[in-house]
DNA sequence: GTATGTGAAACGATTCACAGCT
DNA sequence: AGCTGTGAATCGTTTCACATAC
């Protein structure tokens, strides 16, 4: 059924899938079934199928999914079937390493803008790309049709910043900085903390014996 | 109580209000009340509540929670009260990029090792911490006691180095590359996988119009 | 009066198990 | 025979609402 809410959960697996699916394509596997996603994926065959039902019947009974087709499906229902545009905002050394990381342009995703409030930033880039000042946001936005910014300012830039990016219809957020952005019901922040993410495995070391 | 099993969720919270607790230390803040906690963390009061008994009776009824003390309850908790050791292994642009980061020194953790196959790397750093060759892995990580590693190589290089980890007895991973490393279940991985979050936004603004 | 700590209710996600299709 | 798609059962998390303590 395609008229149906998709759970949070199920969202934030599809990405993976895509991945595993392009890997079985580069394979030159024609089809894979729910027990080989799982395996791939670190998930488990009722979830996969479980999963791929919110957003229609792809599969062949007695048969799997043909790789190919459901590549487009899922990049389409993730709306990677055409790159989308990023900026990336804070130029330092964060930013700077996911400007020339690769992994974006092959993965739906291409930045077409740098921002730095640093005068002594603002030039051209190792990757061709310019560092465009600040004052230049609304305007930069604007013309190279950003959807998605990517912040990797100081806390306080960030908060600084999202009155500007949401009244320049920014609708999605990848935060690096480590503070709570409250923004409108319409727009998707996702927080990346990376101290967080240490932490959590801290718990894991200091509490390993309590735990079962 | 304390006997009892703590949700993994609200593990994944405990750092964030852990953050909160800090800034509102630095603003003098004796005390803090539920509320106060979940608007600075994005949460709401009730959720505060049963998360931190989780850990203990910390606060007082009518009153709230001693910042000070609850910091201690809560960094002993993360295990974070002592600094641990890290690596990073894999020292591109984004290894260097989160070794130079001053957030985790901050945060309970302090990088004590870098390593990198590339010959040409295998040198003085900017924090002045050399680059050791792979080789020296096991070495390394127990003399200088490295608790966790930060894995950002390629795909493949991290899935050849799992086994040497696991067998050094490293019981925690934050894992960059794009692969599902399987290890034991006494081991833990943590997942950041950026291309994954880019998507799981650009699901939201694909789908905008049908969501609820 | 005010805010915590916590059972109980409501909600959402995962897993089970099998009917339905190939 | 084999594997998908999916209701139903299970499990875990969040929210509610209030007794309890200051």
């Amino acid at each position: 059924m395609t008229q149906a809410p998709i759970p949070q959960t199920t969202i934030q697996r599809l990405p993976v899938y895509l991945r595993c699916l392009l890997q079985a394509q580069s394979m030159h596997m024609p089809v894979i079934n729910s027990i080989g996603i799982a395996e791939m994926a670190g998930s488990n065959a009722a979830q996969v199928r479980k999963d791929l039902s919110y957003l229609g019947e792809f599969g062949i009974r007695g048969i799997g999914y043909d790789v190919e087709d459901l590549i487009g499906h899922v990049s389409r229902w993730l709306g990677v079937s055409v790159s989308r545009h990023a900026a990336i905002i804070g130029v330092g050394r964060l930013g700077g390493a996911l400007r020339s990381y690769g992994g974006f342009e092959d993965r739906g995703f291409r930045i077409v803008a740098l921002f730095d409030t640093d005068p002594e930033k603002v030039r051209s880039d190792v990757g061709g790309l310019p560092v465009d000042p600040i004052e230049d946001l609304e305007e930069v936005i604007a013309q190279r049709g950003v959807e998605v910014v990517i912040l990797t300012t100081p806390p306080e830039a960030a908060q600084a910043l999202l009155g500007r990016l949401v009244s320049s219809g920014v609708k999605a957020i990848l935060n690096f900085a480590p503070v709570r952005l409250d923004v409108p019901a319409d727009v998707m922040v996702r927080q990346v903390d990376l101290a967080v993410e240490l932490q959590v495995l801290s718990f894991h070391l200091a509490n390993r014996d309590e735990e079962r």
